[in-house]
DNA sequence: GCATGTGAATGGATTCACAGCT
DNA sequence: AGCTGTGAATCCATTCACATGC
């Protein structure tokens, strides 16, 4: 069959791979703070419950990089972990809703620096237009989001409406002309085939919650 | 090995399925307000673009609910799914940190109908502490924690406070006797064992696209 | 000796395909 | 006929175990 691959000339590397690598990045970024030179993927492990063949594995989907006998150069890791994961230049982010998750994520530590800049909130509601975040991101209106993309170079649109305004604001992203969305809002959306979206259900993980909790009442205590 | 069952009698269920779960859940309610009376795993499957024989899988996890030639009775479905994961009777929650998100966490739509009570949000910041949020939650003293999760039968923990205060609010909460833990904060947190612990983080997510990006980019337009 | 990189083995989750009920 | 419930088959992810190179 030989299907399609996503990656050019390497393996296709899965979206759960790409989550760890993320969570690598991270760990790295701090041990680079602390000027640690090397790491092994038995630490790395360990940090995180995981196998050290797994990290092995992650790391080694796109070349060799580390050095038997040794590990990992914890800086050259770093940097190509960045350029792998496609930070390596900074990403344009808008936000839709400017109510109090809109703003909370505008203004969530870690998003704006390393990689992603927070453009702007779009938001309907005229009272909240040209307003602006507490770290200063501009509110403006939702109209507006067909000139604003093209302008300020936006690839990924961020949706932190209510549930029933979403799928609404999904085909105004689309329109605009975002290829990658994040979705908070608790629906189902429809997608479109060539869109990349992502969402993140707050219920969803409650319940998960729940039913752990559920478990512990009535099955094995 | 007959490992330990987590369920009692029935099948161990994943965390994928229940996840699945809490969507039909959703799905479920919105079919039963169009007064629909009964769904076919085939309907819900193109709803979520998943396999019928899945959401059969799913489904038949805890004994037959649907009648074959028919479909599953969305009522009796619904009602089913909702002792299942736990929230037939309400989880009472706590969020720690009233920023930005604490505050959107507390006042997100879907929480505090349907199986979830916010009963306070917890701060170290007296500037905060007496004031409430705009859907009238409290703030109370984090100090107060201890008293707070007995007193209000608080099952459930959130975290929403920086990256580097997580880890001793985890403590704090677990101190508390909260047994199910929802965090926010990105950070990587050691973890007790007898505690569930769910962790969200918006930068993972948003890497992921970052990689889907780059992926156009530079290798499969 | 020590830690990587990787085929082979295992373990889960998803999908297929069909028997069985209504 | 239609749709569920489920063993069997398939697909994907994780882990093992070891050859390879520093």
């Amino acid at each position: 069959m030989a299907q399609n691959r996503t990656q050019t000339d390497h393996e296709v590397i899965s979206e759960l791979t790409t989550g760890r690598l993320s969570v690598y990045l991270r760990c790295l970024s701090y041990l680079e703070s602390i000027h640690q030179e090397t790491v092994s993927s038995a630490e790395l492990a360990d940090r995180f419950h995981l196998n050290s063949a797994q990290i092995r594995k992650d790391l080694a989907c796109f070349g060799e990089f580390g050095t038997r006998g040794v590990g990992y150069n914890v800086s050259r890791l770093k940097e190509h972990l960045i350029r792998e994961l496609g930070i390596d230049r900074p990403r344009n982010v808008v936000i839709a809703g400017a109510g109090n998750l809109g703003m909370a994520l505008a203004d969530y530590g870690g998003f704006n620096d390393n990689g992603f800049r927070i453009v702007a909130l779009v938001d309907v509601d005229p009272a909240k237009i040209g307003r602006s975040s507490r770290s200063g991101i501009p509110v403006l209106a939702y109209s507006d989001l067909k000139q604003i993309v093209p302008e300020q170079n936006v690839e990924i649109g961020i949706i932190a409406v209510t549930a029933d305004a979403a799928q609404e604001v999904y085909e105004s992203f689309v329109g605009a002309g975002l290829t990658a969305i994040l979705n908070f809002a608790p629906v189902q959306l429809r997608a479109h085939g060539q869109v990349k979206l992502k969402s993140v259900d707050l219920r969803i993980n409650l319940e998960l919650l729940s039913f752990y909790l559920k478990g512990i009442e009535d099955g094995t205590a």
